[in-house]
DNA sequence: GTAGAGGTGGTAGTTACTTCA
DNA sequence: GTTGAAGTAACTACCACCTCT
């Protein structure tokens, strides 16, 4: 049997998969027109609220559960889209991702189905494509983590190999003063502009400091906010720089 | 203005069926 | 031919929002 629609021309073999037990995937569309008037106001048969009305839990029995010989079918049918009209829904689909009632039945009237199958596809596509964002989220986070636990082994052993320095004379006798030393006034983290380790030596005393990005959530693993540097008197410096290596927290 | 009922459309979770290796 | 996994159409339950009374 041939169905025209659109410009789109199919075959459906009764005998065969197109055709299974119960309602056809490409009813004619004097059906589909039928289907169409009797989508009233109330003809959505998903959505329920939990409250079927009795009207469309008949309705429902009638549209989905009869089969070929009118009686009642057990078991929900399952009908598999043709490859068009599955091609259909996804052009559909990238255009806006919901529809209204208005669009549902003209996309339902081209594609020969039921209303009630568009409604169905979108909202499982809907369901596939946050499944699908959600396994790349996954995958950018494990990415993430691995990467922040790579650069905390790093920074565990820089701070490991400075201790060791420190507790060498040649350390004092080979340090460079700082050229330029700052505080923070919200931490009172001491930094120092000339230091090369002084960067790593801060993120490795405060692993935690840039796993939170709070004025972007979005970027949880994004560098730390600046903070405003206020020079300060560079007599403190030791003892800040001290009280740091000692594993001083500033409150 | 507001509370309650009913309709509608969304999501989450599940079931049942198809397809394929 | 059988079987298990994956994909997906269709379902239920629930929620939020809107409109009407």
């Amino acid at each position: 049997m041939f169905w025209f629609f659109g410009n789109i021309f199919i075959f459906v073999d009764l005998s065969g998969e197109r055709r299974m037990r119960g309602i056809d995937v490409n009813m004619p569309a004097a059906e589909v027109e039928e289907e169409l008037g009797a989508s009233s106001p109330n003809s959505t048969v998903s959505s329920l609220s939990g409250k079927r009305s009795e009207n469309e839990v008949e309705r429902d029995r009638d549209s989905s559960y009869e089969d070929e010989d009118g009686g009642d079918a057990a078991a929900r049918k399952k009908l598999r889209l043709s490859k068009e009209q599955a091609a259909m829904l996804e052009e559909t689909f990238k255009e806006h991702n919901t529809l209204n009632p208005k669009q549902k039945l003209a996309l339902a009237k081209e594609l020969n189905l039921r209303p009630r199958q568009v409604e169905v596809w979108f909202q499982n596509r809907r369901a596939r494509t946050k499944l699908k964002q959600t396994e790349v989220d996954c995958e950018y986070l494990k990415r993430c983590c691995e990467n922040l636990t790579d650069e905390n082994k790093r920074l565990q052993k820089e701070v490991s190999e400075l201790r060791a320095l420190k507790l060498s004379p040649q350390f004092y006798m080979n340090m460079n003063p700082p050229t330029t030393l700052t505080m923070c006034p919200q931490c009172e983290r001491v930094s120092s502009s000339s230091s090369t380790t002084s960067a790593s030596v801060s993120s490795a005393l405060y692993p935690k400091t840039g796993m939170v990005n709070e004025r972007n959530p979005n970027n949880p693993v994004g560098p730390p906010q600046p903070h405003r540097p206020v020079p300060i008197n560079p007599s403190w410096a030791k003892i800040f720089s001290q009280n740091q290596l000692e594993g001083h927290r500033p409150s």
